[in-house]
DNA sequence: TACCTTCAGCGAAACGTTTCGCTAAACGTA
DNA sequence: TACGTTTAGCGAAACGTTTCGCTGAAGGTA
């Protein structure tokens, strides 16, 4: 491979100048330049950014762990996160924690020796995980999707208490009183908060929280699937259920198929998490969307705004908001329905 | 930040023999090797991988451009990459391509500067497009889900032609004679395999090509949705449809329910590519699945291959096969049924 | 003419590693 | 004792850049 060095051989000029010419930061006469380009090209030299990196001390790259990049979620954001980057010039190295602290922290400890120029992390472990390990970095870091109780850093997060209170809210008006909720787990602060606004609505209702009507699972398809079959055998059975996020909205429709229940006369369905399909799906699934691609926007021009140690610069959470779709899968409950149609009878 | 000289200072040692110790790759004394521990524990030393990739030549990196992380096809073998080439100690560097050879081309630069070990590309251009552009990247290359004609490099792709004449066979057994096909842009190895299984398919069953049948898109949402409510608007619309992949399966879905066809009374689907809420669709839709984790696992296999310079390492195409999974999608052309049930009614 | 200023271009140090080849101590053998 | 052999540990070069500070020519001024 050639070298800066043999660019400056051929172009019989110094190596100072071919560096110059590359990064345009200081003047060279018409004539150096062109013999330098004219080199460049017959030596088909091209920069070792390695090497770069080692002398400015910066890799304009930023590293990305994510939970699970097989998510809709997560792929939107990252998507999103690696176009802003691209087009501000870092690259993007991915990871998937697997909702796993262990596998997270190794990955931290991959990207300090790849010595990224700074951290997008939607973390995985409990709070008092962190303590340390993220000071201990000592590069810049923004969270997505989640914060960490405790830890002053920038965040970008959704209004995950008032958008599911709000879908609660919307099951309660249309008649259910039983309303089953597969949440994800309680040491992250997104479950947590979607948790809360389930909790509220129901007290504002003047409903008392039942315990039993919440199952907690993983975020993940195969949890939510046995969490529901279990919540919708049972003789009593809520006539609505809130998933807590995208997987497990598909592994309580799973449930709903396999019992052979009826969506949404038998059972209402709505999801936190959009995803390409759920408007397809039959009836089309009620959602809570988070705005990805403005999240991923506002992750990196936090972390940019670190980078570049901008004024105003003290960790902030960015708060962003979820939009509530409404679609086919919420109905009144069974008996309200059926009221309803007895009602609707004896007035004609 | 403390480095491999801090280290050496406190443990009154030389350079050389923390290295030594680093790498585990020469013998030190036990107690030289107990005082190079503790300083690096005492110093908080973290290898320098920029520094450590400058002088070893490898950076321990592969570099992966798909076409779009957003396709759960692409995520799902992304998916697979990552954890393989993480279990060997490299890390990927991920970049969408957009089905953009001009952004394609970008990235494979950005490649090069980056030094990456090697390249998993799905390529998005025309074959002359890489006579080459590959070439000159002097680097390993594995190519994943399509092939590039007359260049000889190793590739991990799917046995497409066998798998979508076979799924159209289905389509023909179930007594279907207009099929319509959604297919994408015919310079990709992959739609022009799939095409020829459905042409394939017709010929044998006797059947005439009809181009009229055929549309065009670019393996996304929108283009299928649009060619599709053009194809099942006419008067003489095809009885079932085969969409080329996941992506084109949800716009074809969409076109079907904004006409308001019942599927699969009305119109048979189905899909190449399966994905997580395929089975949860109502009906379930019949896919064509591809082994993204085999897919993935054996890229990497033959990138590693490549960096090992191991004998029989001369490139390879990579055959795997596709799974047809029947689910609820596809049923008797309208016809026919009515055909079935008069026969069924005169019999009893 | 003599001196000062400007500035294009260059030489060399530095970034943090790995590794080659050397030194000198320790040991075995005659 | 004298010599050769082994080997733990070290010094220094090298990887490919960027950049600081210097040089010397050119131009301006008195």
């Amino acid at each position: 491979m050639a070298t800066i060095v043999d660019v400056a051989h051929t172009a019989k000029v110094s190596i100072a100048t071919v560096s110059a010419v590359l990064n345009g930061n200081k003047f060279v006469s018409e004539e150096l330049r062109g013999r330098v380009l004219k080199a460049i090209e017959d030596t088909g030299y091209h920069p070792h950014g390695i090497a770069r990196s080692l002398k400015n001390g910066r890799t304009k790259t930023i590293g990305l762990v994510v939970t699970d990049v097989t998510n809709p979620y997560s792929t939107a954001v990252a998507r999103s996160i690696e176009d802003a980057a691209h087009a501000e010039g870092y690259t993007v190295i991915l990871c998937n924690s697997d909702e796993d602290f262990g596998k997270e922290e190794t990955y931290l400890g991959l990207m300090r020796t790849r010595r990224v120029d700074g951290l997008i992390l939607a973390p995985s472990g409990k709070p008092e995980d962190y303590r340390d390990t993220l000071e201990e970095l000592r590069m810049p870091v923004v969270l997505v999707d989640r914060t960490i109780e405790g830890l002053d850093l920038d965040a970008i997060v959704v209004n995950n208490l008032e958008a599911s209170r709000q879908g609660i809210e919307y099951l309660l008006g249309l008649g259910h009183t039983r309303i089953g909720a597969i949440v994800g787990p309680q040491h992250l602060s997104t479950s947590r908060e979607r948790l809360a606004g389930y909790r509220q609505a129901l007290a504002a209702a003047g409903l008392t929280f039942d315990e039993d009507l919440v199952c907690h699972g993983n975020f993940r398809h195969e949890d939510a699937y046995r969490a529901g079959l279990g919540l919708l055998r049972r003789a009593n059975r809520p006539t609505a259920v809130f998933a807590s996020n995208n997987l497990m909205a598909l592994g309580i429709l799973r449930a709903v198929q396999e019992i052979g229940l009826r969506c949404p006369e038998d059972i209402s369905i709505i999801a936190f998490d959009d995803f390409d399909g759920a408007a397809l799906f039959r009836p089309a699934l009620t959602t809570i969307a988070q705005p990805t691609t403005e999240i991923g926007r506002m992750a990196v021009d936090r972390l940019l705004a670190q980078l570049r140690r901008q004024a105003g610069n003290s960790p902030r959470r960015e708060v962003m908001s979820a939009t509530f779709n409404i679609r086919g899968s919420c109905g009144r409950p069974p008996q309200a329905a059926a009221a309803a149609r007895a009602d609707e009878g004896s007035r004609r």
